[in-house]
DNA sequence: TCAATGGAAAATGTAAACAAATAAAATAGG
DNA sequence: CCTATTTTATTTGTTTACATTTTCCATTGA
């Protein structure tokens, strides 16, 4: 039915990993075990493995005797994530601060004018990409291990699946916090570049109107 | 054979937990499932479900049709590990700040004095334990469960599980830091309070020495 | 004696069967 | 007609069984 190399837990997780990006499986469903397993061909152990590992990710919620079901992303979640994600994002800025070469900011700047032409052409699945290629400029120099494999789900969980209310007002002011990033990193502002990633960028306070109707909630 | 409340995976875990605490599952053990089984009375299958989730959480590498492992813990995992631990706590520090009361200081500054007579009794047990509730006195005014369930599987892996090499002179250095983390927290001075987690406490290479020798690497 | 190939044994990934618990439905009583 | 209790059905947690893969050991050949 599919690649033999990888395990079918393997198989399954990337399964649901579409499954959610596509907006199939949407923040709340129930998970109807049984219809998946027929579908992929499998049978429920494998899919048990894959919906262990999304519930410690934080993905899904298995109610004991009850079914699983995706987590809601509730507007205090959201508040968590940012500020984790502000916590780590300026610890690695800080870290690889020295190895950003004029080639990583050109990139940056690249990718910011990218992403101007992206909203200026409404089109906004393009836009989210590029905007997590924008972090990844940074986020790649960074060879601490753990920080990334704590980011990913995260930001994942953010953005990938829930594609709503797109507000060009909010995106256009996150190119400009990409923009004073940049400059702050071509100043070797190190405290600066840091600061605008943590209390700006990822500051829940700052942006909870957009988030709010942009999550409709 | 235990408590009928809970699930068998959580048995499961938490018998881990256990044992990896108590130092009898050591950093690069092989994992005889059928063993556990059998000691525990129960199947396969609720052991799979734990050691999945102590795989997402970074305890055990589960390698495709050869077994399961206990991660070792190199020197690197510790370094990413006080990066992460530093940027959270950090974090906490500057969040939970206006909510620290004297009531708080009090506590850490008692606490601080038993791990001062820990120390002296050379109760290196009691001092790990003392540690953690230093720690937890500003941990646990924080409202944001999510930096809290990031963090607890990282100083588990760090501290819980492999008891080696006390060195009185780092736990003594850490006291001092304990005490001007108070300081800062009496002055009411935040930034300070942050930075001294940060750079000072979860500095890698402020502690490096300490570390290596600690963890016999 | 050493290396290589083949086979047996052990352990894991997967599937299917079973049991217990919850949710839904139907029946009985007011 | 509504409510409460019992019964049925669905779904999950767990056990058991099977198949594939890996590892180890023995035998054979150079």
């Amino acid at each position: 039915m599919a690649k033999q190399s990888q395990s079918l837990r393997e198989m399954v997780y990337s399964y649901f990993c579409d499954q959610m990006k596509t907006g199939i499986l949407v923040v709340g469903d129930f998970i109807d075990q049984a219809e998946i397993c027929e579908k992929l061909g499998i049978s429920r152990a494998p899919l048990r493995d894959a919906l262990i590992q999304l519930e410690t990710e934080g993905f899904v919620s298995i109610r004991p005797r009850r079914g699983v079901f995706i987590k809601p992303l509730t507007l205090r979640d959201i508040k968590e994530s940012y500020d984790v994600l502000g916590a780590l994002e300026a610890s690695v800025i800080l870290s690889v601060f020295d190895k950003i070469t004029k080639k990583h900011i050109c990139k940056m700047r690249e990718i910011n004018d990218n992403l101007l032409n992206a909203l200026e052409c409404s089109d906004f699945e393009l836009y989210y990409k590029l905007n997590g290629d924008f972090h990844d400029t940074f986020l790649d120099i960074e060879d601490n291990q753990l920080i990334k494999k704590i980011i990913a789900p995260i930001k994942q969980r953010l953005y990938d699946f829930p594609l709503r209310n797109y507000d060009p007002g909010w995106e256009k002011n996150n190119l400009k916090e990409h923009d004073r990033l940049i400059e702050s990193l071509e100043k070797k502002n190190r405290q600066g570049a840091a600061s605008i990633l943590q209390y700006e960028h990822w500051s829940f306070s700052l942006q909870n109107e957009h988030i709010k109707s942009f999550y409709e909630l």
